[in-house]
DNA sequence: AAGTTATATGCCTCATCGGATATATAACTG
DNA sequence: CAGTTATATATCCGATGAGGCATATAACTT
């Protein structure tokens, strides 16, 4: 079998724990860049970009295209679906639950 | 003035980094609970629990409300807001980035 | 009052994280 | 070819994280 194999799995919400990733991601967020780019101006040693990026990239947030001795990397729609995902399920549930906090407040007796 | 203090101020998504908060989020969208409610079958100390809600307090995403000797957690809808804001930014982005990376990238498949 | 229940803190330990430097690999350039 | 450029890996280190047990605090119970 050939080898695009996924390597290691990363969790998602732990690669976007970090703030540089966080801005990294952003950045992709105007189109792919070359590795070197995606930190420029972050006072970042070289490898540790380097790590990010494999940390994302284990995340399935982004995606490499190789390109001579140059990675594009860009944001990857199916990594971020499911983070998309979960925050969106947090969007709308609590119009009727704070109501029920008021009422199991109230069955406790102290109106 | 009393205090209603919003005590140390955590990144909410260094919040969300871990699992069990997350599950724990994930219950609350049923509702308060109670505290030691919310672990129920997670097979954590009640300190590792408490723990995880002082973080999760911590980053404005639960908020308590006391009620005798007990706590009642529920979700912080403002807290929430940020994350779920955060995610959506990256809903529609691609439509026409990929493009510029060229099409190349596009027989990758993304399911 | 003493006892129990609900929750939070303190302290310790172990694993993981993020960054740095040095080095490796591979692809261009002259 | 040697030299440079782009990126990745190796290794070390200090900081932080998560979990546990013991303990503190406060509120109910009897």
């Amino acid at each position: 079998m050939p080898e695009s194999s996924p390597g290691a799995v990363r969790d998602p919400f732990q690669a976007i724990a970090d703030p540089t990733r966080r801005a990294m991601l952003a950045r992709l967020r105007g189109g792919a860049l070359r590795a070197g780019d995606i930190a420029e101006g972050f006072a970042l040693s070289q490898p540790a970009l380097s790590k990010h990026l494999r940390i994302l990239r284990e995340a399935g947030l982004v995606r490499v295209a190789e390109s001579g001795r140059e990675r594009l990397y860009s944001l990857d729609p199916a990594g971020l679906r499911g983070v998309i995902d979960w925050a969106a399920s947090f969007e709308a549930f609590w119009p009727a639950r704070l109501e029920a906090l008021g009422a199991h407040l109230r069955r406790k007796g102290d109106g």
